[in-house]
DNA sequence: AGATCTAGCGGACTGTGGTCCGCATAGAGC
DNA sequence: GCTCTATGCGGACCACAGTCCGCTAGATCT
């Protein structure tokens, strides 16, 4: 018996994420989702969103949005594994088009601006996004130490930074100065420097913009679109 | 009666921290720690601290350490709040030599260097207490969102940055900047790039001290020692 | 359609952090 | 030393995340 499912969830276009299954030579252990199954994640979601939006995601209980979405709790926990992975699995869709954007999209966000153009853009796409949906990625996030860091969505947005800064032509570690920039746009301290410093989200963009043009050459090979 | 004590700990020489209540005009609600309470605090660290070494910070549970120092739950909890208080009460002499010495200790991490270099020296000595504390740092940091940036130690470092950048003649958010920076230094993060990206602690502190060259101006005030 | 196999279900159960509140007692005042 | 009060004590209790495992029923094969 199959005790531990749970497809790593995060919807990376590129690393990990959620594997489309079907057509495949069906001789291996991936079949495909049950039909109640499939029902039942999307209640669940349904359920958990609707919670959510009415409580607060720091305030919902799993007991709570298994007993919303008519459903034992283990089905829950086989679901999504845990409460971060419930969390996440509702920002999934958002996720998806924010890396769509990124890697394919129009510019500035996608190719074809210079790198650093590129990069301010990313930083206020972020900022953004933690504007509305900051709470429950602070939900999502929270959680054992590192958890965070070694999830495949922090991988994705490193490696864009990443390279991103190398073509720019920075000389330093790229690795390093991508994990120093994203963590100024980590949810918990953006929602610190909004809420408790009384920042303003325009002046944080700007403060953004500055921190990148500070720090990231002007120039740098620009990827046609 | 009293059902909410728990003097916030922090140990920061100018902001917040223990207070010493004595030889005060004893009209007020602050009279002094009985006698049992403080053989009490003091046998629930020393149990704290040895299981802690035994089994490492993230394995000590809060029932363990008041069985092992043969006492009540509820008096751990009286005394130091929640689990991360318990943590950062076992950081606190360390925490307050660190502040000290940054404070009113030799250059260059105290006064009389340029504030570049004080810069880099906080961050050095930073990883290199994360280096030995890392764990223990981690789950005093570990929980609520925003706890971690609420606390007057994140106050204190920030309060340090800051000054230390408008004294170099940083012209932005010096605020900001001080967020930024201390965002590299998050121990969870520093544990990551330890142990999960395999860096060293000489390459950390070396894009440390690259980081804070590219950012902060060479010049600036220095404050005679 | 019936048989078979196993993914998936549910909910009792566990471990842990944190609260509550009646009782004991340290310490101040006499 | 005796009295009095509120500080501090203890451990039963609660809430919540996460596990376990026997059973149900969807899918597949014949």
């Amino acid at each position: 018996m199959d005790r531990s499912p749970v497809s790593e969830t995060g919807s990376i276009p590129f690393v990990g994420g959620n594997v489309v299954q079907r057509g495949l030579p069906m001789l291996e252990p991936i079949r495909h989702e049950r039909a109640d199954a499939a029902r039942n994640r999307a209640t669940i979601l349904h359920a958990a969103e609707r919670l959510v939006s009415e409580h607060g995601a720091q305030r919902v209980t799993m007991d709570q949005v298994a007993c919303a979405a008519r459903v034992g709790k283990g089905t829950l926990f086989r679901h999504f594994g845990d409460r971060r992975g419930l969390m996440r699995a509702l920002l999934d869709e958002g996720e998806r088009d924010f890396q769509e954007g990124f890697i394919r999209g129009p510019a500035p966000l996608g190719p074809g601006a210079p790198p650093r153009d590129r990069l301010v853009a990313f930083g206020e796409r972020l900022l953004e996004h933690i504007e509305v949906q900051g709470d429950l990625i602070a939900s999502a996030e929270n959680g054992a130490p590192g958890e965070r860091l070694r999830h495949s969505v922090y991988a994705a947005y490193r490696v864009h930074i990443a390279v991103l800064l190398q073509d720019s032509g920075y000389p330093g570690e790229v690795g390093y100065l991508a994990d120093v920039l994203l963590g100024a746009l980590v949810s918990e301290l953006v929602l610190f420097q909004r809420r408790e410093l009384g920042m303003s989200q325009e002046q944080l963009k700007r403060c953004w913009a500055e921190l990148v043009r500070t720090v990231v050459p002007a120039s740098g090979v620009s990827h046609p679109a």
